[in-house]
DNA sequence: TTTATCTGGACAAAACTAGGACAAACTTGC
DNA sequence: GCAAGTTTGTCCTAGTTTTGTCCAGATAAA
């Protein structure tokens, strides 16, 4: 599992001129060059004509100057650290004494994947030590930057779902504050669901109630689901959380949806959730399927089996469901 | 709208005369020129006559390289460069930064009056028949179109601000379905959460708080004030709804913010409102201004004011306090 | 004829470099 | 609490490199 710790390689080739880092780090040019010149904060490679060239490290580095300042330290002290010890000290300033009522808000993951490189592994440490020092805009950049990688799917698998993981255990342990995980889970909700945008629309696509029933408040899950079908060609009628099973059905009707997915994650026993699907399963047209999914779908197996509900094992799993399902080779239910 | 990974099958005949390109490329015809004459930056086949003749391949290269100058990359460094790396190097540059030049060309904030209070309200019309309808869509459309005719901050009171109030009203009539309800809801989410990424970040921006207190867990109203302030050159550290008080405390104190907003809107007369309200006060700086808005501040009117909380009555009144106090004129708390 | 483009070169603005000055903010010693 | 020293962001000068614009005279296109 990916630990705070670890550290991500940085390219040291030098290439960038004074302006973009002046860009990227928020200093200015006049600035840079009087932390060079008074305390050899970065000490760049130069071109054959004298020009400054600076690395990624380099960036790095005056970057995390720059928010250790903000924090209160003395240039004096922070100007001599590597960039490791640098990480350390801003993380630091920024962790808080951790609050002793631990807060009993569990925050689960959906449909974690136990597949996980060490690459992502680095993304997801950058992404929480970002998260614990509240660097937003950071945070954006790291979510932008990782799904260049890889692909959405692999992305929601690989770093979003392992992120919200770590990030729920974190707040749950104490290591994390609740504030921190509000941020992170506003932007992840602002980030995914801008995804559903960049995807074709052609009007012909099957359509995919997508919520969580009543009780249930976390809709990230849900909201992942809506980007990653809507990859294979769906188009997902995204109702939000907490959705009563009466308007999903309802909402099913209207719209002309060949599927359901619902999310659970917590509260895992909530006493409504078997009178919610039940009343869902009874009002929909037994040809269109319910996925019920999430992290607390599993302490509720039995009931999906008795209603026919469909449990898929990961978001693979309901992905290759639904593929099937649009070519009409569904043979979901028995 | 595109997918991911355009392939870049660009046309390499030469057809276009110089001045087109500059046209396109909004270089001028000499600066074209003298880049060939220098660094070989596009060398354009030839008519018979000696007139260059530029391919759509070679015009796309050149807007690149001229993003890529704003960004602050040196000629010398890119003008080598093929088609393919030239898109990577602007890519990974707009994900750490935001040219004040290009950002400047896209997006100018006209401070025109509102529209004529009919037409906001043709919008408002087309807006609820499309939710009605469930199509998401032109919800969609109709949003993004509505954005284009007036500043953001307009947008927000006309348009916005009045469509989210008779969709709340017409649900509790009875009039829309709370399916409906939702799904709009999920919309503007993530449209306005979306708006936020259109402004410019320099890392100077005064920083505030932004979120609802325990209890209250419709989101928009303080999203809304989230997207609004950074227009103004704020930085909103917006955490969701349903933050308890320490937690808004703390996060101010790390992010070292220099106001806090706070939106109530259902339920309006929550019991934890006064103990929340009172909590948060007490452990912010009395120099750190609390901002109370939303529908159901008025209900607690008396108690913001023996708190010495503020009340804005209007977005444009909140919009001046806190013009007021990042320029250090602010003189609310008497 | 009028307008657009060509070549080669001149020139000026902008950006960068090095070194240093200065004032505001912050520390330290008393 | 005050004075002296230190730290730190900004600005200035002067010289160099890079980059944008302009000009003149010639040729081609409209």
């Amino acid at each position: 599992m990916a630990t705070l710790e670890t550290i991500s390689s940085v390219d040291t080739s030098p290439r960038h001129p004074i302006r973009l880092v002046a860009n990227r780090t928020g200093l200015t040019v006049d600035l840079i060059r009087a932390w060079e010149k008074r305390y050899h904060v970065v000490e760049p490679a130069r071109s054959d004509t004298k020009r400054r060239l600076y690395s990624d490290y380099d960036i790095e580095r005056l970057r995390l100057i720059r928010i250790a300042k903000q924090n209160g330290r003395r240039l004096v002290d922070v100007a001599p650290l590597t960039l490791e010890a640098l990480r350390d000290v801003v993380s630091e300033d920024s962790r808080y004494e951790v609050s002793q009522d631990v807060q009993a808000e569990i925050y689960r993951p959906n449909w974690t994947s136990p597949l996980e490189s060490s690459e992502s592994a680095d993304d997801i440490d950058a992404l929480l030590f970002s998260v614990q020092t509240m660097d937003q805009h950071r945070f954006d950049q790291l979510l932008q930057e990782g799904l260049v990688k890889q692909s959405l799917p692999a992305f929601l698998q690989t770093v979003i779902g392992p992120l919200l993981a770590e990030i729920g255990e974190s707040t749950r342990l104490g290591k994390m504050r609740i504030a921190h995980e509000h941020m992170a889970t506003a932007h992840l909700r602002t980030f995914i669901g801008a995804l559903r945008f960049r995807e074709t629309y052609t009007g012909n696509e099957p359509k995919i109630v997508i919520t969580t029933p009543t009780g249930q408040l976390h809709e990230l899950g849900a909201l992942m689901v809506a980007a990653l079908v809507s990859v294979d060609g769906w188009l997902p009628v995204y109702l939000g959380p907490n959705t009563p099973a009466d308007e999903i059905a309802a909402c099913s009707m209207q719209s002309g949806a060949r599927a359901v997915s619902l999310s659970l994650t917590y509260p895992a026993d909530d006493p409504r959730i078997p009178t919610e699907l039940t009343r869902l399963r009874s009002q929909l047209e037994s040809k269109i399927p319910v996925f019920v999914g999430g992290s607390a779908a599993s302490h509720h197996h039995e009931l999906i089996n008795r209603l026919g509900l469909l449990s898929p094992k990961s978001l693979d799993d309901l992905r290759h469901s639904l593929n099937m399902l649009r070519d009409n080779r569904f043979q979901g239910i028995a």
